[in-house]
RNA sequence: AGGGCUAUCGCCAAACGGUAAGGCAACGGACUCUGACUCCGUCAUUUCAAGGUUCGAAUCCUUGUAGCCCUGCCA
């Protein structure tokens, strides 16, 4: 419970800010372009803006960065809000588009020609890029650097009215041709595309590039601190050259910090479109992958993630997440949250030989024993049970405390039982477990007092849901990659594990996906919220099994 | 190579010149109606390396080394 006092550097630079009087707020924003859907990795942006603003007692926006038609989509926007309301960042009214200032950026354009900060060029993409330099020689000037403002004027205006085809001119800032930063060699601020806009349809045939279009936004919502990944530290001067040339008076601040990355889990669009393309996963939300909409059919809370993203920390060191990690989260979330059900995965039939035959009685169990507050429920039992395989070995190892002939064991919250032996096929497969029961422990405790080391669970056969359960490991990949370099899938099909025959308490019936968290013995498991076929439980695998599980190795 | 950034335990991450927090993982042990949970204990004489300044350095200086980012009319 308790927490790190110490503050992360932003929280810092904030506070030096506050201090020196630079801010008397905080604003924070959450700008995604809406061209894909959003992962684990958005999520560590998305709360450590709204946390800041929460924090400082501020605001946090939610804005899409929409500059460019040709990638975007609505279809993003809404999946983009569902997933950040669902993480808990409230925008409250503060929905914006970054399109809505089409008309502000032109101005803020037409401000900085009139200055002679900014000028019409004729050069083609190919030009430019030969008149940029590398990254060791300057670049060159670009000949419409030499037009009069009032011809830059006309030439933009002209560009705006559509007088012009897709990449035959466009505005580029005037700073310096020699920068050893090339962001800031005279950066192309404006381009001629004629595209129907998802927000403003076709009224404008030119889009501001993001250098240009963000420290507006930022400045015109009064966000006071920009916060953004590493790869965008080297655009800063530009962001401050912006600002400062389009006169905003408290110019916001950017501020850079290290993306999250989870360890041998995908994340990039181009593999997991490919993944989706190919059919390999059932769509962006596949529970197997990290985006937001996955782990939330795969049974992960908003509270597990913001709890997730807390234990990572912000830096702005390159760093990986174990997976571990944020199972770690949903385990300990779930812990005291989730009710928890007997469900068996690899059945073997347990028959209790001295309970008379025909009889079933129910049993009344706790939902969680950590929390009263999730109620009970009822279970049928009867003489013939479902028991995991594992839970019987005819010849025990040291330290295995579960049946093998002679053994007492508690089947969680019914009866001791005492193991007499098994039944094997021809084949010499264990189909019969046999035990006896002693009637004056039902519950679950022994009046006498004498205790048994081990508990399992259990499902009545009679009873039983049958199930096909998908157990779903992570897409991983393994230092070589998802992808080969010749494009080949090098994936460990393993990744998606059915189980046939597995038997579910009847609690399982009509549980809403919520509900039907559970531990089996070892792991949780989730319902997928998305699979009602009776017939077809679908459960995630959130929690592996761990080499403490497994079977004591034999001394 | 020009520029920018980063280097603290297997993984995150504190420490802001005063003598290396914490969490995850791991490993012992206790407890237990889920071999879970919980609890208790162990886990960096050392902070990329080598020098220097200082009574004192992960923190300052020097010189190296390694990794990441930048040559879109993407964001």
């Amino acid at each position: 419970m308790s927490e790190t006092e110490s503050k992360n550097f932003i929280e810092l630079m904030i506070d030096k800010d506050l201090a020196d009087g630079v801010y008397d707020t905080v604003c924070t924003r959450f700008p995604p372009e809406p061209n894909g859907y959003l992962h684990i990795g958005h999520a560590k942006s998305i709360l450590l803006n709204y946390g800041l603003a929460q924090k400082y007692h501020g605001k946090f926006n939610m804005r899409f960065d929409d500059t460019n038609p040709t990638k975007e989509d609505v279809e993003f926007v809404e999946s983009i809000k569902a997933d950040i309301q669902w993480l808990g960042a409230d925008w409250e009214d503060r929905l914006f588009f970054a399109s809505d200032y089409f008309g502000q950026m032109y101005e803020a354009a037409v401000k900085l020609i009139r200055k002679g900060k900014a000028y019409v060029s004729d050069l083609t993409a190919e030009q430019i890029r030969e008149y940029r330099g590398t990254l060791t020689e300057p670049g060159r000037e670009d000949p419409g650097s030499k037009r009069t403002v009032e011809e830059n004027l006309r030439l933009f205006q002209e560009m705006k009215d559509g007088k012009y085809a897709d990449g035959e001119k466009v505005l580029r800032a005037r700073i310096d041709m020699a920068s050893p930063n090339i962001n800031m060699r005279d950066p192309v601020i404006y381009r001629v595309s004629h595209m129907v806009h998802h927000n403003t349809g076709d009224a404008w045939c030119i889009y501001p590039m993001y250098d240009f279009a963000h420290p507006i936004e930022d400045a015109i919502e009064g966000i006071t601190h920009s916060i953004c990944t590493l790869e965008f530290e080297d655009h800063r001067p530009l962001y401050d050259w912006v600002v400062r040339e389009v006169e905003y008076e408290r110019p916001p601040r950017q501020i850079e910090f290290a993306k999250l990355y989870l360890k041998n889990v995908v994340t990039g669009k181009r593999y997991i479109k490919k993944l989706v393309q190919e059919g390999i996963v059932d769509g962006w939300d596949d529970p197997r992958l990290v985006s937001i909409a996955a782990l939330r059919r795969r049974g992960f809370t908003p509270e597990s993630i913001q709890r997730f993203v807390e234990l990572c920390g912000v830096s702005k060191a390159h760093s990986i997440a174990d997976y571990a990690m944020l199972e770690y989260c949903i385990r300990e979330d779930l812990k005291t949250k989730a009710p928890r059900m007997m469900a068996i995965l690899d059945p073997v039939k347990l028959i209790i030989d001295n309970y008379p035959q025909g009889q079933t009685e129910v049993l009344t169990m706790g939902n969680n024993p950590e929390n009263e507050a999730l109620g009970s429920r009822e279970v049928p039992f009867g003489r013939e049970l479902y028991i995991e395989r594992e839970d019987f070995m005819e010849e025990p190892p040291k330290k295995y405390f579960r049946l093998f002939p002679g053994n007492e064991v508690r089947l969680m919250g019914a009866y001791y039982v005492t193991c007499t032996g098994c039944v094997r096929d021809e084949a010499g497969r264990i189909t019969e477990v046999h035990c006896t029961y002693d009637p004056a422990t039902r519950g679950g405790s022994s009046p006498d007092g004498r205790k048994v080391k081990g508990t399992i669970h259990w499902v009545a056969a009679e009873t039983a849901v049958k199930a096909q359960v998908r157990l779903y490991e992570n897409i991983i990949d393994e230092e070589k990659g998802v992808y080969n370099e010749d494009g080949s899938l090098n994936l460990n099909p393993s990744s998606l594990t059915v189980l046939e025959d597995c038997c579910l308490e009847p609690a399982f019936r009509g549980a809403k996906a919520y509900e039907r968290f559970q531990f089996v013995r070892q792991g949780f498991f989730c319902v997928d919220a998305r699979d009602s076929r009776p017939e077809a439980l679908v459960f995630n695998r959130i929690v592996s099994l761990k080499s403490s599980f497994v079977l004591p190795k034999k001394e």
